[in-house]
Parts: structure tokens; sequence; C-alpha cells
DNA sequence: ATTTTAAATAATGAATGCAATTCTGCGCGG
DNA sequence: CCGCGCAGAATTGCATTCATTATTTAAAAT
């Protein structure tokens, strides 16, 4: 599953590095929901530091976007908004487009064939009726793409974006045509991998995520 | 020229913003160069502030790519090697890519006017054989691409990868025969962006970046 | 003379301290 | 009843201090 984040104990990690990872999972997780106010004194009792190695993680996260700071006002969480997602998705489209490019380049027999058992078991998921476990193996394919893309800049790109959005999954609920035709956009990427097809695969994962936005688009307005 | 950063006294900048854009601007124009040592407290004499919010700024700089942090060893401003190059470029293209599709719905007359201005300026630079006013004109015109596409994810995205690669142009002049076709390539750029061809605008501005990676490189490896 | 080792010096990482700003709650007046 | 203002608390931004780790310098030993 997880492949990037190879650094055993060569080069020690900082603090404000350590914690900036912790948080930025607890965002992406909702663990700390969207619009939740920072509190940097709970923060540092939570985690047992001072406040500047914090307040270094937290310079660092809202320069990804994943967290507001106000002057003087201390920081929230960033709310995800229908906007946000409609600026981010097209630009983590076309980062998942290069990856999928440069994945059919790269891409060892296997990788390939990791990715084709992380298919088999999304598609059992998919079977049961089990969102989560298809969630997971969802993810793990396109971060499984981008691993094979073997372009850590790339990678780190997306990551960022990924975790602005990744958070959506929990404000609306896929319908069943939607994940039927995610199903099937995903025989076709695994299909372009299979032929090493740069060019379609980047299409694919192009069209796929414009289709995911357009089903969160439609979801959230629903919801409103 | 400058068209972002219109924050007019509405919403104040913290110490560490400030540092780091004034960091940012000196790295990506070679004031500070790539490998150099950052001493914090040379810095911060320079700057008048204290270590606190400088290496608050410096954390930032890392993690965009532009320094290099090591723990207890402290930081250098990031090397501009080859492979690093090569690593940035395809996630540099796929952003003007999807820039340019974007530009082509959303751009203005007036937007569109500015950019055939510009284009015209870097015409009488090139026949001047004026390098600087070139490649001034040139980073404006994709700067107003940018713009367009009005979407401040991708612009700082852009903005991030731009400046990892930008310096790179101290490292190798441009062949004649390189600057003849990359002002071919702009032809092509403002008559698809005329006809707001999003799928060709994207197409040649990919090109464009990959031709401009091949320069690149092949110039690095001679003065090697 | 060259290498090793030890002391001193400098630089960094993190904690603490202080001033300034914002938030909170309560009384007062409209 | 609601807005307004103000004192106190809380919180933040930045500076300073302390502790630890590198780096340099110089002496000692081979």
């Amino acid at each position: 599953m997880e492949s990037q984040n190879a650094q055993n104990s060569i080069e020690r990690k900082s603090l404000h590095e350590e914690l900036a990872d912790i948080l930025r999972e607890m965002i992406v997780d909702c663990q700390l929901p969207p619009g939740e106010r920072i509190n940097e004194k709970q923060l540092t009792q939570q985690f047992g530091v001072s406040r500047t190695p914090l307040r270094e993680a937290l310079k660092v996260l809202s320069n990804e976007g994943l967290i507001q700071l106000n002057v003087n006002r201390g920081a929230i969480v960033a709310p995800v908004t229908l906007s946000d997602l409609q600026e981010v998705f097209p630009v983590l489209a076309a980062l998942e487009g290069v990856a999928g490019e440069l994945a059919c380049e790269k891409i060892t027999d296997e990788e390939l064939q990791a990715i084709r058992r992380a298919h088999a078991l999304m598609e059992k998921a998919y079977r049961d009726g089990d969102l989560n476990t298809y969630f997971k193996y969802n993810q793990d394919i396109h971060a499984r793409i981008l691993a094979a893309a073997d372009n850590p800049t790339l990678n780190t790109h997306h990551r960022t974006l990924y975790g602005r959005v990744k958070r959506a999954r929990f404000l609306a609920n896929l319908s069943d045509e939607r994940w039927k035709s995610a199903m099937k956009e995903h025989a076709e990427i695994l299909s372009a991998l299979d032929a090493r097809d740069g060019v379609k695969l980047s299409a694919i994962l192009r069209r796929h995520l414009a289709g995911k936005l357009s089903a969160l688009t439609e979801a959230l307005q629903e919801t409103r």
C-alpha cells in the first residue's frame, strides 16, 4: 500500500516535519474536520512539544492549502467547498494524466501485477457493495500509478492536491450509476496500462477525474 | 506584468510570509545561487528580524523544494541539477497544458489582446537578438495564460515549479535553432488561443515545454 | 609532516518569555 | 430586549534564551 516515504533512519526528521505529517494525516482523514479551529496550546499539550515546531508545521500546512492562517486570529482547518473542488480537480487531473503517461513508459511487470491485484480486490469490493474497501483499493491503484511514474515532484504535488479533495468523500455519497461508470473507467485504465498506451491512459485518467468531480458537484448540490 | 499578489492592506501579511516572498525571489533570481549556504544569523541581521519568523519561512521554502534543510546542518539553496529539470518539466508541462485548456474557455478579449501585445514585443526582442527582453515577454505570456485560466491553485503550483527551473536559464544559453523553433511554437500558441482551441493549445504548450527541456538537457550536457 | 584528538567556537533546534491583538463575558444604557 | 463598551482572559506573533549538535582550531602523538 504505502510505497513512498521510505527514509528509514538514514536521515532523521525534524520535529516540525513529523508534526506536519501527523497533522496532515489528521486533516485529510477528517479527524480534524474542515473549519475546525486549531488551538496551538491544545496541540502542543497533545503532542508534548513546544509551540515553535508546531507553528513551523502550521506554516507548511498553510502553504499546502490544508489550513488557513489568519494573522492574530489563529488557524482553521481549510473548509472543503464546492468551488475548492472545482478548482483543484482539473489540476489533479492534469497531474494524474501525466502520471499515466510516465507510468506507461516506466512501469515494471511487478508493479503492473500489483495493480492488477488491487483492481481485482476493488472489483470484489464493488460486487460486495463495500464502499470503504472499494475506496481503499481505488486510492491504492491511483497511488501505484503515481509511484510507477517514478517522479517525486509529481508525487508530492499530487499528494498535496489530493489531500485537499480526499476529504470530500465524507460530504457526499457515491451514486450507484457513478460507481458503475467509475468501475468501467477503471477497467479501461487497466487495459491501457496493460498496453502501455500512455496517451490513452492519460486521457482516461483525466476523464475519470472529471467524472469524479461532476459526481461530487451533483451530490453536493443535492444535499445543499 | 504582475497580476497576482493583489492584497492591499485588506489582510496583513505575517512576517514569515514576507520573508518567504523575499527569499523566494532571491532564490529564483539566483541572487542566492544554487548550493549557497544559508546562514540564519546573517539573514536575520540583513532583514532585521529574529530567527523565529525566518526559520518559519525556511520551512515553507523547503517544502516548495527551493532550499534543502539538513537537520542540525542548516540549509542550502537547492541546486539545479539536470535530473531535477527532467523531473520538474513534465509536471510543469502538464500544468501549463491544463492552463491552456482553461484559458481558452475563460480568456477575455482584453486578456487576449494583452497577450498579443506581449507576443509582438517578444518578436521584436527576438529580431533584435535581445535575449533578456525576449525572456521577459516570454515569461509574461506564459504568466498571462496562467492568469487567464483563473485558477489560483493551478497558479500557485505552477509558480512553485517554475521557480525551481527558472534558474536553469543561467546555466545554459539558448541555441539559435531552439530559439527559432520556440518562436514558431509561440506563433502556434497565439493562433490556438485566438481560435480558443483548448485541446490544441494544451498540446502545443506541452510540446513547447518538452522542447525547452530537451534544449536545456542538450546545452547542459555540452557544458559538462 | 601528517594524522588524531580535544577544546573552543559557531550554528542549529526547540523552549520559554513578552508584548500586542483578539476574544469573552458582564454590566450599563438605550 | 438588544446593542455597546470595557476589563480580563486567552491567544497569537515574534524575540530571546537554553541546550544540543556541528565545525573549526590547535595541540599532541605517531
